[in-house]
DNA sequence: TTAAAGTCTATAGATATAATAGATTATTAA
DNA sequence: TTAATAATCTATTATATCTATAGACTTTAA
């Protein structure tokens, strides 16, 4: 499961990717319209800005914004950023690599090659996913 | 990511997997094997057993054993009783759903949908992750 | 009848998650 | 130039989960 940073994140993203040619965006604003904890927003939104995903503008008509273009911004980068590692065990992480104690030959672990392919395919799903896809297939689906 | 206890628990019933025609195997053994702390192990195969995927003897001679066969165990299965949920977000659980606070409209939800493909393949290659296979690839592995 | 091994209950410590509070700084517009 | 607005930054709290351990009890085989 993600965390519930990670999920608002995305909701968050996903939100300025509608609104990407209005100018900044009040933290309030997106706090209300996808109900998440203004405070808690706060910082999910400021580590977003100092990972360059987001731009910021203070004061008055200030706010937040896309820095990248909504088809440059996928889902591998943003739950990279918020929780971390995307593979289900620490020896087939491609960021987070750690060997495993329980195995002798990392090499010839079944359970780390069926693992590896769950990564494989979660990478390339989630890689494809991006802020511009996300809201094509909404547009999509709201029109059935 | 998974967590230690579910890493554990995949590890030891691989392990079991391996001698499933030699009788009941002492927790002992599979906590020097495998690296794992023996009481922390005792506390994952009772519960693997109360779940009947394992069987256990007492006393000398005691110890766990495969109560099914190695083809019909998979890494899905494992996971959803050690961790819970396979999907990404509540909204996409197919044993642990919850709805989401943060869209106006699941059925049409982008962001439902990307995680939905995501639950479908990690799902699927879980699924077919069997006790059997693994051991199987194992040995392939080996072979090289 | 004794040694070995699983069962059960309880709990402790560490870490991560989720959320909040308040002071500070930058910007705009009147 | 000043008042209002909104992001920034630091600190703190509460809760939950994860990981691991301790010890008493029960069952079984030799």
């Amino acid at each position: 499961m993600l965390s519930k940073k990670c999920k608002y994140a995305i909701h968050a993203l996903v939100y300025l990717a509608e609104k990407y040619h209005e100018g900044p965006v009040h933290i309030q604003e997106i706090a209300e319209k996808k109900h998440i904890p203004k405070k808690f927003l706060e910082a999910i939104l400021l580590e977003l800005r100092n990972a360059k995903v987001l731009g910021s503008k203070k004061g008055k008509k200030g706010g937040y914004y896309l820095y990248q273009k909504p088809a440059d911004v996928n889902l591998m980068q943003i739950i990279r950023l918020m929780d971390g590692a995307i593979a289900l065990l620490p020896c087939v992480s491609l960021n987070y690599y750690e060997p495993c104690e329980e195995c002798r030959n990392e090499k010839t672990c079944g359970i780390r090659d069926a693992f590896g392919k769950v990564r494989d395919e979660t990478l390339r799903l989630l890689g494809g996913s991006t802020l511009d896809k996300i809201l094509k297939r909404e547009k999509i689906l709201e029109g059935n």
